[in-house]
DNA sequence: CGCCTCCTTGAGACTAGTCAAAGTAAGTGG
DNA sequence: CCACTTACTTTGACTAGTCTCAAGGAGGCG
C-alpha cells in the first residue's frame, strides 16, 4: 500500500529529527478531546480508533475509523483546539509528536515537509470520498464497502478469496460512521451473509469472515456510481 | 470570517515571498483536469469554481463548491496528479501559487506554513462537517443549509435578515453536491418558498433572496441532528 | 419562431427509518 | 455456580421520505 509505505517511512524520517514518544492506549481511552488544546499530532502504529464529537441531542457522531498507519490530529491545526475527540478502540499504540517541534524539523528537511502535506492530502482525499461515493449507496452495498475499505487497510496486501477481519467498533457506531442505523448495518450484514458472501467467525458477532472477496467486491462495484483508484 | 481574515492575510504574505500570478478564467473553463500534473495551488479571490469527476458510468461527481478565499489544489498534493477536476463557474480570478517554490517560501518562514497548514486544515474540516452532518438531514434541511453556507461564505458579515444570492451552481450540480435528486432539489426549494423562508429574484430561478434569516436557519436547525462551530 | 436546456410538478414504487420485541453474550453479586 | 443485569445484536411490521419515471413549463439562443 502507498500510504502505508509513505507513512512508515515519514515516520522513520521523523524519529531522527524530532522527538518522538510512544504511547501505548486501551479501548475507551481518550486520546484526545474535542475543545482541548491542539499541541500534538498522532500516528496510529498499531490498533485502531475513532474520532467523534457529541451532539446538542446527546448523540455522537462519528467521523472516521482510523487504523495504523493513519496520521490522526489534523482537526487540531486550523483552530488551535481540536475539533474531534479521538478514543481508542483496542490497545492502540501511537508515536506523538509535537506539532511545534515538528514546525521547526519541517524547516531543516523540506523533504519531510512534502510527505507530511501527501499524509495531509491523503486525509482530505478519504474525507472527500467518503462525502462523494459512499454519500448515495444503498446501504448494503456501503455496508460492502466498508468492509473492502477495513479489509484493505487491516490487511494491506492480502490477496486471498476468504479473509477475515474483526469488526473495531460496535453497530451502533458503525451506524454513525456509515450514516444509517443500527438496524440498516444488522439488516445488510445478514443480507451479505444470506448472499453467501460473508460469514460471522465468533459468537459475538465481532469478526467477519469474508468467504468470497471477488464476488464482494463485484457486489458493491455494481450498483457503485463511481471508481476510484486506491490512493 | 475568522477563514476569510486568516487567509487573505496570508495571501499578501505569500505575494512579498513567492512569485503570486494572477489568472481570470471564466464560466465552464477548466483551471485544472483530473489527472494532470500537479504544480500549482491556487487561491480564489473572486468568483466559484466546482470540484468534480467522473465516474465509469458517465455521471459527474460534484465534490465541493469553492469560492473565495478558499485555497484549491490540495487534492493534487498526495499523489502528485490532480485527483479531481477544477471548473470555474462565473468570471472568477484566481491567484496561482507555485507548490515547489511555495515549499521554499515555507522553510524561510514558519509562520506561512502554519497558515498554509491551517488553511487545509479548514478544507478537511469541511469535508468532514459535510460528510458527518450533512449526511442525515432531510433534503429540505439539507437544502437551508446549503443556502446558509453560501450566504455565509458569500457575504461574511451580513447580518440582515434579507438576503440575495446568486446559486452559483445548476439544479443537476446542487444535486449532485448535496447527495440527492434534481427533482428533489426542486421540490425542497418549493417547499421553502411556500413556507415563506425564500423566494426568487430572477426569472431563471438563479438568484435566491432569502425572505427571512433567522426563520431559515430556526427552520434547518430544528432538525438538525448536529451544531458546530463556524470553522 | 423553433430548438434546446434547465427547471418544476405529479404519481407510484421502493428504500431505509421508526417502533417494538426478542435473542445472545458478558459481567456482577449473591 | 447461578440468577440477574446490562449492553449489543437481530428480526419483524409499519411508515415516511426520497427516488424513478413521466410530462409539462419557462428561458435563452440561433
Amino acid at each position: 500500500m502507498q500510504s502505508a509505505g509513505t507513512s512508515s517511512a515519514l515516520l522513520s524520517l521523523l524519529r531522527d529529527r524530532v522527538q518522538v514518544t510512544q504511547r501505548l492506549v486501551h479501548a475507551g481511552d481518550v486520546v484526545y478531546a474535542s475543545g482541548s488544546a491542539f499541541t500534538t499530532l498522532f500516528v496510529v502504529t498499531r490498533g485502531a480508533l475513532k474520532t467523534t464529537r457529541d451532539c446538542l441531542d446527546g448523540r455522537t457522531r462519528v467521523a472516521a475509523l482510523h487504523l495504523a498507519p493513519d496520521w490522526l490530529g489534523f482537526d487540531g491545526i486550523a483552530g488551535g483546539a481540536c475539533e474531534w475527540s479521538a478514543i481508542a478502540l483496542c490497545d492502540t499504540q501511537l508515536a506523538c509528536i509535537n506539532y511545534g517541534e515538528l514546525l521547526n524539523a519541517l524547516r531543516a528537511w523540506p523533504s519531510l515537509l512534502q510527505a507530511l502535506h501527501a499524509e495531509m492530502g491523503r486525509e482530505m482525499a478519504r474525507h472527500r470520498q467518503v462525502a462523494t461515493a459512499w454519500r448515495r449507496l444503498p446501504v448494503t452495498e456501503r455496508m460492502g464497502r466498508f468492509l473492502l475499505d477495513l479489509i484493505e487497510r487491516s490487511h494491506p496486501g492480502d490477496s486471498g478469496t476468504r479473509i477475515a477481519v474483526a469488526l473495531p467498533l460496535a453497530r451502533h457506531d458503525i451506524a454513525e460512521l456509515l450514516g444509517m442505523t443500527v438496524e440498516s448495518v444488522s439488516r445488510a450484514l445478514s443480507h451479505l451473509k444470506h448472499e453467501g458472501l460473508i460469514g460471522f467467525s465468533d459468537a459475538a458477532h465481532r469478526c467477519i469472515e469474508v468467504l468470497d472477496l471477488p464476488a464482494l467486491q463485484a457486489f458493491v462495484q455494481a450498483r457503485s456510481v463511481a471508481v476510484q483508484p486506491t490512493l
